[in-house]
DNA sequence: TCGTACACTGTACGACGTACGGTGTACGAG
DNA sequence: CTCGTACACCGTACGTCGTACAGTGTACGA
């Protein structure tokens, strides 16, 4: 057995651009992007700091190669329905995604070019949108619309202290509430009381502004 | 003249939370936030590092403050107008600062108690809806997707490699087209020449989708 | 059999956040 | 006028970070 064999054996699998950005992302996952230390990673894969940067120039790039593979979890919009669905398929997709890697927004702001997935799935958008009926300005005004309410969505979610109804509930009532006096903040009361009350659920909260948005769009295209 | 007067000269005033916090704004507009250490910072205030965490409890807590102070750059909704000038004045404002602020962005990701100055900003908006006629229920939606749009495009806009209208076309003529192989990409060719043509202006695209939602949402008022 | 190339790593450096234990000065009490 | 205390500030040190650099061992073609 050779030594290569053997260190498959012991590490899973010999080592691998794919594999130390998909360790990246889980480690990102569980830890969040500050637990994240190209030492800590190479812990998880069973090698040596240095090892990493034959298959990584440096962290900067792995951090752009994490967000891609992110972009290419998202769906693509479907070619066989009308724009609508299309777009709020990839929306949804999208807010899920992101949803599932917070880290990946933070990021966003910092990396400035765009990797291969991301354009990949640019292009789908911007064609799925072309071929609606939209004229190449408003379409562009369209994506622009979108990916802000779908970044911006996963944003504010994300810096949400909390995953679940019952946890925003008990958040709500144990430590926002008493930190608002209600005469100082009558109105952030009121709504808290009626989140509290009505529900909380972010996938419904999202949907409710695509759809509002999508359909504002609709007057838009040129053949309709 | 006693230490403390020296001091004064020496750094142009005490330390104190304010300063340190303003400082900090100041290096990170400069420098960006990875060049924001508690060394740098306190060598710019002409202190010693140690001495910082006497008005900020970690770097997180320094990090929480810069955030809040962003926050009251913001306008807050102005009362004397219509529900619709007053939330685009408030979300024009909005982008303003976040546009001079970039780093702002990804920090809030990670940020997760909101800061006075955010939370009368909310209530400031809240109210501004909940006056226009807008129900418990409906605010809530409106300020959701108001946020996410505002966030979303300032999160894109961050992560733009260019400042300017000519900027713009530069990268784009001599690094983005190149990259982007007609067969594979032509959507995108074809809007990323549209926009040379037309010129950018990021601006005018915030106001477009900005008065889209706004006109949107007019329908949801109770007392319309 | 040997040279080369490749995959990988050990060590070291400078910078980071910050715990801990000072140090000097201002100031109220005696 | 003296002195104790409180406060503002800082020097040093520790563990961790990203990563430059100089290897080391093995596979493989000649």
């Amino acid at each position: 057995m050779s030594a290569r064999e053997q260190r498959q054996v012991a590490s899973d699998a010999g080592l691998s651009k794919q594999r130390v950005v998909v360790e990246a992302i889980r480690l990102a996952d569980r830890e969040g992007v500050d637990g994240l230390s190209m030492r800590r990673l190479a812990g998880e894969l069973g090698a040596g700091a240095m090892s990493l940067y034959h298959y990584v120039a440096n962290k900067e790039q792995l951090l752009d190669a994490m967000i891609d593979i992110v972009f290419e979890e998202i769906e693509l919009p479907p070619e066989e329905t009308d724009w609508q669905s299309a777009m709020r398929r990839r929306a949804v997709s999208a807010r899920q995604v992101l949803a599932s890697h917070p880290w990946a927004i933070g990021l966003m702001e910092s990396r400035t070019s765009p990797g291969p997935a991301n354009l990949r799935h640019r292009e789908a958008v911007t064609a799925c949108l072309r071929r609606a009926g939209f004229t190449v300005l408003t379409a562009t005004h369209a994506n622009w619309l979108l990916d802000s309410y779908v970044y911006g969505f996963a944003l504010q979610e994300a810096s949400l202290p909390f995953d679940t109804a019952d946890e925003f509930t008990g958040m709500t009532e144990e430590v926002f509430l008493p930190q608002l006096p209600p005469d100082e903040f009558p109105y952030l009361n009121e709504s808290a009381a009626a989140l509290v009350a009505a529900g909380y659920d972010p996938a419904e909260e999202f949907i409710f502004g695509l759809d509002l948005i999508l359909a504002a769009l609709e007057p838009l295209r040129a053949s309709a």
